[in-house]
DNA sequence: CTTCTTATAAGACAGTATGTATTGTTGCCG
DNA sequence: CGGCAACAATACATACTGTCTTATAAGAAG
């Protein structure tokens, strides 16, 4: 019983903090993630301006802390994934990819609201970019070069976020690896001497 | 001759939008993006603060232009490559993709060094999600199921990107194509019809 | 040259957010 | 009870915002 104390006293911390992120998170999803201020986020909270000065020093610190709590919940999720698929390597992996892309589904659902509160963010440039590519792979995909299952605009998707993998690599060899895989997966189904 | 005053009074506003435009993309890269404000570029850009004001109405509205602009640049950039490349549809596609993982490559160190000001941004916990894809990665390229000429966690971060493009689709079976997609670019080399 | 127009700089203004410091209160512990 | 830790409330100086007013400079037209 030397820190019966201690215990309780952390609990309180953690539900604290707790809150505070579910607060700037419910926020966010309001009112878009630039107009989240401290004041709010205490006043939201029901506690005092000060106090949430003492838990975080300021609304980046706590969306940082948001997100990792997000992350490690979709780690957790998608271990359980992993844990609870049958078979071998291929099948796990396939259940886990599409668990976490369900994630991203749903969770960009969310995160378009929080955008519309504050202008239609990325769009207008960013779609023609997306129409460029799919214009070249239509052209690929009636020549038979690349998969017609999939619709060019979505391959255009793929390929643009795909590529943006480059910017954590470090040498411009692994740029060319990313490329290479990047295009494997605009094969034609069928190609491939396993069958499924 | 009833405008040549007009023509002049467009050129200096569009010298003027491009000044603010490249002093913000300055600041951005120097102080972080959270740190700028509508006082800070009007002082930077050396113009008054009410200025700024007749040409964006916020700092969002200043980084949205900024945006872009970048992107289409890109796009004119992106169409250079594919008219200059002979060949066919898959041969330019593969020069215009490789530009764009070239662009995203490099801009993503620059924007890298803006975070690392306002703290690792996304790091922790993102890493430990790529670190468990990449495991699963690993065994299965040992089985021989996933190719192996490209390293595990390469791949992981490949996969991590491509799949939030489901963020943008609409249907739950456009998410199940794109899983399809992106686990065609884990197959092993080589077991394609075409070799390259 | 004079007058008009237009973009601008400079300053004032109220409202709000920030970061810090100082109070007094509550509840748990020995 | 006395001591301790977290807290709410409040105050304060500073900074950014968005809007407005006034004055200046430069080109265009008479």
């Amino acid at each position: 019983m030397p820190k019966l104390w201690n215990e309780t006293i952390e609990t309180h911390r953690n539900a604290v903090r707790s809150a505070i992120l579910d607060t700037t998170a419910a926020l966010v999803a309001e009112h878009g993630i630039s107009s989240v201020s401290m004041s709010q986020i205490a006043l939201s909270a029901g506690i005092g301006r000060a106090t949430l000065y003492k838990y975080f020093p300021d609304v980046d610190a706590i969306l940082v802390a948001w997100h990792e709590r997000q992350i490690q919940a979709h780690l957790e999720h998608l271990a359980q994934v992993r844990d609870r698929t049958e078979g071998k390597s291929d099948l796990k992996l396939e259940a886990v990819l599409q668990a976490y892309a369900l994630i991203s589904h749903s969770h960009n659902g969310g995160a378009q609201a929080a955008r519309l509160h504050q202008g239609p963010h990325v769009s207008r440039a960013q779609q023609h970019l997306q129409e460029f590519l799919a214009e070249l792979l239509g052209e690929g995909a009636e020549a038979g070069i690349f998969r017609n299952d999939v619709a060019p605009g979505e391959l255009a998707g793929y390929c643009l976020h795909a590529l943006e993998a480059a910017g954590g690599l470090t040498s411009g060899d692994a740029v060319l690896r990313l490329v290479k895989v990047t295009m494997t997966g605009l094969q034609p189904p069928g190609v491939a001497v396993t069958g499924h």
